[in-house]
DNA sequence: CTGAAAGCGCTAACAG
DNA sequence: CTGTTAGCGCTTTCAG
């Protein structure tokens, strides 16, 4: 009786047959479409109750053209900062009724493009976060991805808002801070060579070398974990700097752990700085000195620049730049008496 | 020439007429089917990429009746928990050509059952995380949900895989460790009061309290965040408890950093430890003693569980119950000498 | 081996 | 105000 459409789920049909109208007028009942007879919509609202009919969504999205979802491409879910991320675009777009549905690339750029592709076609919008292909596939694939967003990475391509954070700034910031604080000898704990956030934070420190010539920056590889920062312990001490400027927060904390084991007391013997300020880094010990990054507040921005061009809205300030803030903690002090370099 | 169907973008009308031949040709061949003529099998793949076709996913689920997605609702997708879950679930699905959608409750509770309602119908199946809904409602609406996977909570209805954490058992297995180092004065700094998962502790913890009537075990108030544990030192100094057992590792750091800001040593004067093993407690200072949860392996199990469901697979183990392992750190040590509680 | 046609569940013109 | 009809884009019988 109920279940008889092919599925074995309940239909508009079911709900038709059963309050003795059409499925057109069951469809407008469902929508609220006020041109319905109120009885005729009283009858349809109890036999939809009655026979727990929800509207089947797929059918519903072929029709109207849109599926009420967008998608986000990142690299790595298990970084935090992407999942700030997420975690504001969802709720930013939940409260617009839409749901998100996420597509991890695991850190391999090659499958970006199609992976993007893919959760695009399911979707109305596509937020591309910090996407670590080159900067031609990007400008390649980039407009048929329309409506697109994009975090941390800018495209030529047009009427792509893009939202970035100034890297560069913030980690000029934080030298300058370790500098006020006596520290000549800095160095750089790089995040993975592809990151484009990485590169901004390299052109932030030309610019602040330019600016002091006598500050001595040393460039160390690294990554963006912890195991980077606990692995980097060696070369930090051979560099004989005292400042440590970290890629990100986690790096810092995996750093500051080795240093401890090796008794490297922070900030008395050596300051370190992490980036992004994660809920964790108030909470070390010693408490990170940081910049900010508002980061969840990124996520909502991005829901309503793609929300205006999911909705073709006109758009004055497409993309933004976010400033981070210096947040300084208790791993950075005063610089010691200047140390040699202990290789070996 | 190209775009003439109704959305703008190309279809597999697009490609037929390119091609020359029928959409059900152009279906077959995108299909891998074999049946077709390899001359013009070749002509239509050749119309398909010249024209850069891609089938529309939702004309397709609305043919085969299913989308290739599934969904999660978590609570709170701000919990490193609920995330190590989505991020296992994410590449588990990933790799059998499934995408997750997700739904985040935001702790609402009287939301979930609409929200799980609403996933569940965009996709093929579901999995429910901890929901805080009651046990009434949850059964009242698992049979609506199905193919459903439960993690960290059991229904009576059936067909229903849960995956649980044995959180009794691993908090016994903490409280074993301080009572072997000579602590008689214990804490527990309690989780949210709707939480499954709490439950089970408590449970845990009155076993544990039956097995040794001679140890005290304080129980104070608390929730699942770091300011929870930051805010606790007080009541957890006036409790004159020397080990205590913070409800997860987030609140074991929160209160950390606060014994740290009293000058408090651990585990010197108190012995702390924590739940869940995140990635951090490796690396806070002490290290923190804590059961590890094997969460990225939950999130796959899930999957794994959820797959057999949708092919209906027999499935002859469902659901499962995971063993939290002691991970015996540095912020857990012998007992000092008993002190006594300093109220006021 | 291929095309015509039906149908997935829903919305929206268009008649009446 | 309501029913009929025609799609949305795709898959899949069913003839041929």
């Amino acid at each position: 009786m109920a279940r008889k459409s092919a599925t074995g789920r309940i239909g508009i049909a079911d709900v038709a047959v059963k309050a003795g109208v059409s499925h057109a007028t069951v469809s407008r009942v469902m929508n609220g479409n006020f041109t319905v007879d109120p009885d005729i919509a009283a009858r349809v609202r109890a036999a939809a109750v009655e026979l727990k009919y929800q509207p089947n969504p797929v059918g519903r999205s072929l029709a109207l053209g849109k599926t009420d979802t967008i998608g986000i491409v990142v690299p790595d879910l298990a970084n935090p900062t992407f999942q700030a991320i997420l975690r504001g675009l969802s709720r930013a777009a939940a409260e617009d009724g839409y749901r998100v549905l996420i597509a991890d690339s695991f850190e391999v750029s090659s499958e970006e493009a199609i992976l993007a592709g893919e959760a695009r076609r399911r979707c109305d919008g596509l937020v591309l976060c910090a996407p670590r292909m080159s900067d031609a596939e990007l400008e390649e694939i980039a407009p048929s991805l329309h409506p697109l967003v994009l975090i941390n990475r800018t495209t030529a391509a047009a009427g792509i808002p893009s939202l970035v954070v100034d890297y560069g700034q913030g980690v000029q910031d934080l030298a300058e801070h370790l500098v006020g604080l006596g520290h000549t000898r800095l160095a750089f704990l790089a995040g993975p060579a592809g990151s484009a956030s990485n590169g901004l934070r390299l052109e932030g420190l030309e610019a602040f070398k330019a600016r002091h010539p006598q500050v001595d920056v040393t460039m160390l590889d690294g990554g963006s974990d912890f195991d980077t920062g606990h692995g980097a312990v060696d070369s930090v001490l051979a560099s004989g700097a005292t400042g440590i400027l970290a890629f990100n927060d986690l790096v810092a904390m995996g750093l500051m752990s080795g240093l401890h084991e090796r008794g490297v007391d922070v900030p008395g013997d050596i300051s370190v700085t992490g980036f992004d300020d994660i809920p964790f880094a108030r909470y070390t010990t010693p408490t990170l000195t940081t910049a900010a990054v508002p980061i969840a507040e990124l996520g909502g921005q991005a829901w309503r620049e793609l929300r205006a061009l999911i909705r073709k809205e006109d758009h004055d300030a497409p993309g933004g730049r976010y400033q981070p803030r210096l947040e300084i903690r208790a791993s950075s002090g005063p610089a010691k008496a200047p140390r040699t370099a202990t290789h070996g």
